[in-house]
DNA sequence: TGCCTGCGCCTTGTATACAATAAATTCTAT
DNA sequence: ATAGAATTTATTGTATACAAGGCGCAGGCA
């Protein structure tokens, strides 16, 4: 069963999300085992891959305990994200498909539709085509290595966080950079279309920098996407 | 002991990078742990982290196979390297610590030392402290996502074949970039640092390509690692 | 009293045994 | 003879037992 690994991830990913696992405190193997009805040996992997994935944070010979972020990891994150993509969407512009387009635009409309009523279901749903729209356009610029790469950039954490500071106006704006790199792709403007990308995403930046006061304390708060 | 899991790691990710296990190949767990001397749990995490790392691929109940990326065009690695390092360089210029500065200097000098006497010997040596050159400032950019990722553009045979392609004129070029960065890191002048760097390295492709008419037949060789 | 040291417990790290699943092979029926 | 199904086998997934390392506490000595 490659059952018990994932219900360990999804256990423990899900606790950490809703605060209900403290930030800084210490996943013990042999506890969280009894309580997803699991062994140490999937929850082991399970926390590994939330290792990887950077929700926690590992000390050999001492275990994992949930990762609390420092802003400084951030900002490289957020540059490298504007660097690449921005690359990306270069590349993608005079090489996306018509079924890649036509996807494209596809998930802009469902990103819209979505973000007119404010629920969670929403919300959530939203954040995922989301990160198809990207996902596309990493595959359309026609390089493995980079959308690798990208991926090992995709914090999901680091992407909550920063939904959740979107205000209306911030959603505004994000949905118009998404309609203007259709209409970059359309003319298969490379330079338009990284321009454009870069803005998207040092603006997410922004909002996250800029919203970043209230924060240490809001982390409870995450707890709704769960 | 996290001593067998590290050698796990260490011997399978050895024999990807050096071609004994082929792309593409079934990573056993069973015979792996045989020839690392190591029971099957420690070579279980090593394969865990390879893959999270993007050299082994994990299919559910079949286990690892050794990831196959095709070498995508050079033009995409000397257009990620500028972007990469061209940013490392900015955040090490700030950050850079004395004893790297001094370290960085007594690359540059060895490596027009080297460039002196045109042997094979000293071409072969000045390689290494470019090498190391590139790895200081990756450093002493302080952020170790960064650091990795740069690490998987470093393609030793592209490096080679843009290496045999340097005029003496390029040769000098080369070392002045050299010592226009390090005099941008005395000043702390990341931007400066930064444009010298991406200068440095589109230098580079522009050698590549302008001179690559002569064996596109080599380009068999770059498929080592993969 | 304060610090150093050694013992003991708790947690992680590793090995191995067992269960489950996917691939291969063989046997049967058309 | 071939297609398909069942059985066997090889390999992964999980559980558990055991080894080893780190941390805390207590006791002794200065």
């Amino acid at each position: 069963m490659a059952r018990a690994t994932e219900r360990a991830y999804e256990w423990v990913r899900e606790r950490i999300l809703s605060g209900a696992y403290a930030a800084g405190s210490h996943l013990k193997e042999e506890r969280i085992a009894e309580e997803a009805n699991v062994s140490r040996t999937p929850v082991r992997e399970a926390l590994r891959r939330l290792s990887n994935e950077h929700f926690v944070k590992f000390v050999p010979n001492q275990g994992a305990f949930v990762a609390s972020w420092q802003t400084d990891d951030v900002e490289v994150i957020f540059e490298l994200r504007a660097m690449l993509e921005g690359y990306s969407a270069q590349r993608a512009a005079t090489r996306v498909s018509p079924a890649q387009f036509e996807e494209l635009e596809h998930c802009a409309n469902e990103i819209e539709r979505l973000c007119q009523q404010h629920s969670t279901e929403n919300h959530r749903s939203s954040l995922e085509f989301n990160q198809r729209f990207h996902a596309i356009i990493s595959e359309a610029a026609g390089s493995e290595r980079m959308r690798r790469m990208l991926s090992w950039l995709i914090e999901i954490p680091l992407i909550l966080r920063t939904m959740d500071r979107y205000s209306d106006e911030d959603v505004e704006r994000s949905n118009h950079h998404h309609r203007e790199l259709i209409q970059a792709f359309r003319a298969h403007d490379g330079g338009w279309a990284r321009s454009v990308m870069e803005s998207h995403l040092r603006s997410a930046r922004q909002v996250y920098l800029s919203r970043g006061d209230m924060e240490s304390r809001e982390t409870a708060q995450i707890t709704r996407i769960g």
